[in-house]
DNA sequence: TAGATTGTTAATCGATTAACAATC
DNA sequence: TAGATTGTTAATCGATTAACAATC
């Protein structure tokens, strides 16, 4: 098996119930604990690490820190990954200020918007014109994006962040964006996330996939 | 197959695709340009509308009008859903003024938060009191609920929602929620998402899983 | 050593794709 | 009719889980 969205969203969950084992005193831990916490089978744990290269010890299970350190190197968390945002509408200025980036090593580090009423030079994260994106993102060496701007414009800024070197983007506008050069585009739609939990919620089907959960009842509490 | 989380966002992209089409004045559409409109195979179009019992003619293809139609009643689009959230934060106070939801006849009624300064009786969507979540969800009828809560409050959150009766929840809190009655929990989480783009576009893994992409230039725009 | 846990292979499960008989 | 498209079954692909030999 390759490394797929799942198997990367369990690192970083094996990741945080690491940091909890942590602060709790221990120093050893099995793939049955990670399991546990994190609410999968400990096949999966250990099929997980399997396919990362990571490695523990016969019958003595992982060394936490070890593992930690190992997981925060797979996850890039060694060094700080900057990251700009096109769009300060209701999205792109909820991101600005979201303070949970910060603790896993991401920084916004600005934010760029067609309105001029919005640029600031002196916010916490500057907000510049759309203008300045391709110069910035060029000078920073920044490889990631996230677009937060209406559909319309969505494309066009998808060209200038690939353009001016961007690499992977988060994007929340409802469309496929197009590229001519490799880059990892993740799209979240908010309002099909929505659709989901009310077709699920009125079907009265019983369901169980990917982060659709019926039933919370039977899991851990991450 | 059963239905699932994708073969439902799938379906709300045909919807969408269908509209196009519908302004552009067709009348009949067959499974081939809907797996082109939306970048899947045709016999993908063919098997979700199997499973939701959606049937065209041999040779004739589908209908427009009457596809979309049958779309809008499994996707619940014949009446207005009401939603509401619970955290008038960045992320909740973004989906308060989201103008997405509308036309897909999705309409936020409300919104709670602990924070008195909050609370507006004349908003255009009126912000309470936590304390007045339960009762109004209770005389309200409402069926779904946001949770944009920081992590501490969402559990208890999540406990009054389906107390009151909501059935699905859409939670953009980091944590696994846990209930000892029947809800639909579909959980995003952002810095996740952002975590997957840093992951595959630094890694230099070739991946296309998901809603993650990479080489964008071989998709279809929907 | 005896017992427990890993790492990996095989089995299972589920979703997508291919193929094709039915038929418009 | 001949040709094209559906609806469905079988094949394939991919991810998860079970099983177990290796070994600490």
């Amino acid at each position: 098996m390759i490394a797929n969205k799942k198997s990367v969203a369990r690192l970083s969950r094996y990741k945080n119930a690491l940091h909890r084992f942590k602060t709790m005193g221990l120093v050893r831990i099995f793939s049955d604990n990670l399991a546990d916490a994190i609410g999968v089978t400990s096949s999966q744990v250990r099929k997980d690490f399997s396919v990362f290269g990571i490695t523990g010890s016969k019958r003595g299970g992982y060394q936490i820190d070890d593992l930690f350190a190992q997981l925060n190197n797979i996850l890039g968390k060694d060094q700080i990954q900057e990251v700009i945002i096109a769009g300060v509408g209701n999205i792109g200025a909820a991101l600005l200020k979201y303070n949970g980036f910060e603790k896993e090593k991401i920084k916004i580090v600005a934010a760029f918007d067609i309105d001029a009423q919005k640029w600031s030079d002196t916010a916490p994260v500057p907000v510049y014109s759309l203008d300045r994106l391709i110069p910035f993102v060029n000078a920073r060496g920044i490889k990631i994006g996230i677009i937060a701007v209406p559909e319309s414009a969505a494309q066009m800024v998808f060209d200038r962040m690939v353009t001016s070197g961007i690499r992977g983007v988060l994007n929340f506008a409802p469309l496929r964006l197009r590229s001519p050069k490799q880059c990892v585009i993740n799209s979240v739609n908010l309002v099909t996330e929505l659709e989901n939990v009310i077709f699920f919620s009125t079907s009265g089907q019983r369901i169980f996939l990917g982060e659709l959960e019926a039933d919370a009842g039977a899991h851990q509490v991450e």
